[in-house]
RNA sequence: GGUUCGGUAGUUCAGUUGGUUAGAAUGCCGCCCUGUCACGGCGGAGGUCGCGGGUUCGAGUCCCGUCCGUACCGCCA
């Protein structure tokens, strides 16, 4: 045997037993006579002694060994003279009687310690050291956790995990496809799959009923922290469903993940908002409801007193940040040059200060009397002490800036605690989105999307207003899946492809197939996806998703560890029938 | 495509108004140390200041360009 035990099992009541381990150094630590090492594995760590006295030459041996040597020894598991608390293996030590240094190792770039002395960039070059260190292993490991629980509860709820093909064809809407050329089809592509969505639909078709994959999906769009080129979904579809059907067998899903991983128990259902009343109280289609700091809306109550910023912009809208009167003008500078800066885009920021003997102080003290502003707070529910504070502009625009600005009073006033979780469910999407330069509607979720039953009359009438059968499953503003409940009707789809722009030859080019299977039969259906890598992130309080990936991306793309991508050989050009002509910047 | 911050020892960083031989911590190497566990003590090695150009008597420091990384905006149905 290889070995008895891992580095992490040993205990007291173990002492006397001989053991053989292996694993790595992870320090050592000379005495003169005596040294001791050390040895690391997945499970923990366990201490080795060397006395001089006993064996001067295994202990010459250890005083050898450099950091992250792979050694296997055998000894008598000890109780310890000296006993270390901070480790679980702390009240024993092995006295080793034969090692085998199974291969040495060059000095790592970094420290292989929880907290690394390495930087990001040296960490991904070296990912596999990286791997190595408690925290990283840890997020795997939950990522497993949760990739495990999800498949047992979706099989308990006869789900069926079935593989959809990685080598699909391309298609213009949406985001922008990764390609493969096809060699044995000269000229022609494969895409690969932004999700499974028409495969899923189709086995729905086919009778599956209740389908799963966590799966690879890939985007070639630009990168963040919580974007990655290739990404898992966890990938459902359902037949013979309602939205509220869907709902309840995924809110299942979440409390069961919740409970059995992060061991919380939600036994309420789940809050719901509208896509509007997000939009509305919180300017985002995934409010962190952590806190709460609703927007007001003010622009009636504002208008008309002469302040040519409020009275020429269509929307005005303030939050109330509680105990905040006592920002000092370097705080409220701060805030305003934050609104400011280009990404937010805000041209100023109006404050009003609820002292604490009941008066009022503001930046807009010029044009509204005391009593306005008291107006103005009483709106707000605003006590004595409060700050509110004020974005005026283009509506979407500045609710936009001001979400930002309520996300950041929220990390300011330490509202937005890692260890909390506000699951959110936002119902009644828009079906369609408008884009004022193509001057086009476009569909926010997929084109596969039904309305709701109500609405269809307003297809042609106001098709902006026409709200879709689409969910998104929010937690602490974070977005971690979404679906809907499908169009199953040829003709309805037919009509939506009209409405989205393409002619009946280029929907029939581009989804005929899924056309054709529709006039088989097809089920009512829907569905969802959650993004895995989003979902072991929020788990593990982590800042980007790469951290619970074992081989992520940079920010431009690249694996920089296996430095891909990389430039081809001339002969795999020409076999692929490919002609490489960079143009010049 | 744009904005931001950054690039100095193996690593993480400091480096003042442009001015002597570019520092610290940690890691590494050597010696000492028989109960350490972030061991300790003494000593040592280690630098193309990302790259190119410019200003200057003099550039890690200022200017221009460029490359790389980071966060964000656009983009991501």
């Amino acid at each position: 045997m290889f070995r008895k035990h891992t580095c992490g099992e040993l205990r007291l009541p173990n002492a006397g037993q001989e053991t053989t381990l292996a694993g790595w150094v992870q320090r050592t630590r000379k005495m003169g006579g005596m040294t001791f090492v050390d040895l690391r594995d997945r499970y923990g760590i366990t201490q080795l002694v060397f006395n001089q006295d006993v064996n001067p030459e295994l202990c010459e041996m250890a005083n050898k060994l450099g950091r992250e040597f792979v050694i296997q020894v055998t000894g008598t598991v000890a109780e310890r003279s000296n006993k270390n608390s901070n480790i679980e293996t702390g009240d024993i030590e092995i006295l080793v009687s034969g090692m085998n240094i199974l291969n040495e190792s060059k000095t790592p770039p970094f420290t292989i310690e929880d907290n690394t002395d390495g930087g990001d960039d040296i960490r991904m070059k070296y990912r596999y050291l990286d791997l190595r260190r408690n925290s990283v292993r840890y997020n795997l490991e939950l990522r497993h956790d949760m990739a495990f629980e999800t498949r047992r509860y979706l099989d308990q709820m006869n789900f069926l995990e079935v593989e959809t093909p990685v080598l699909i064809g391309s298609t213009p809407e949406g985001a922008r496809d990764f390609v493969v050329p096809s060699r044995m089809n000269p000229g022609e592509f494969y895409a690969l799959p932004q999700s499974p969505q028409l495969f899923k639909q189709l086995l729905m078709v086919s009778g599956f009923d209740r389908y799963f994959q966590i799966v690879k999906c890939f985007r070639d769009e630009d990168l963040r922290a919580d974007r990655q080129p290739e990404f898992t979904q966890i990938d459902c579809e359902m037949s013979f469903v309602e939205q509220e059907d869907v709902l309840q067998v995924f809110e299942g899903m979440v409390k069961h993940l919740f409970k059995y991983v992060k061991n919380i128990d939600f036994t309420e259902p789940f809050p719901r908002m509208t896509w509007a009343d997000g939009m509305k109280y919180y300017g985002s289609d995934k409010p962190d409801i952590r806190f709460d700091m609703k927007f007001v809306e003010l622009k009636e109550a504002v208008s008309g007193h002469d302040f040519v910023v409020f009275d020429s912009a269509s929307y005005v809208g303030g939050i109330c940040a509680a105990d905040c009167a006592s920002y000092t003008r370097k705080q409220l500078d701060e805030l305003t040059d934050f609104v400011k800066k280009p990404q937010i885009g805000a041209k100023g920021l109006v404050y009003i200060r609820c002292e604490k003997d009941g008066s009022f102080k503001s930046s807009v003290d010029k044009f509204y009397s005391s009593e306005d502003l008291k107006n103005i707070a009483s709106m707000f529910n605003a006590n004595p002490g409060d700050l509110i504070l004020i974005l005026a502009g283009e509506k979407r625009k500045t609710q936009k800036a001001l979400c930002e600005l309520r996300l950041e009073m929220g990390n300011r006033l330490g509202l937005r605690n890692k260890d909390v979780f506000a699951p959110l469910w936002i119902i009644d999407f828009p079906l369609f989105e408008y884009d004022d330069e193509l001057q086009r509607y476009f569909a926010m979720h997929h084109p596969f999307t039904s309305p709701k039953p109500e609405d269809i009359p307003l297809l042609d009438s106001n098709p902006g207003e026409v709200r879709a059968n689409a969910y998104d499953m929010v937690v602490n503003g974070v977005e971690l899946g979404g679906g809907s409940i499908r169009i199953h009707d040829s003709s309805l789809q037919n009509r939506m492809f009209e409405l989205l722009g393409f002619t009946p030859e280029k929907a029939q080019a581009q989804f005929g197939f899924l056309m054709d299977a529709f006039q088989y039969g097809a089920p009512p259906h829907g569905g969802l996806a959650f993004g895995l890598d989003r979902f072991v992130s929020l788990f593990a309080g982590l800042d980007s998703i790469r951290d619970c990936i074992a081989f992520p991306k940079n920010n431009s793309g690249r694996d920089v560890m296996i430095d891909a991508p990389s430039v081809i050989d001339q002969a795999q050009l020409d076999e692929l029938n490919l002609v490489v002509d960079i143009k010049e910047k």
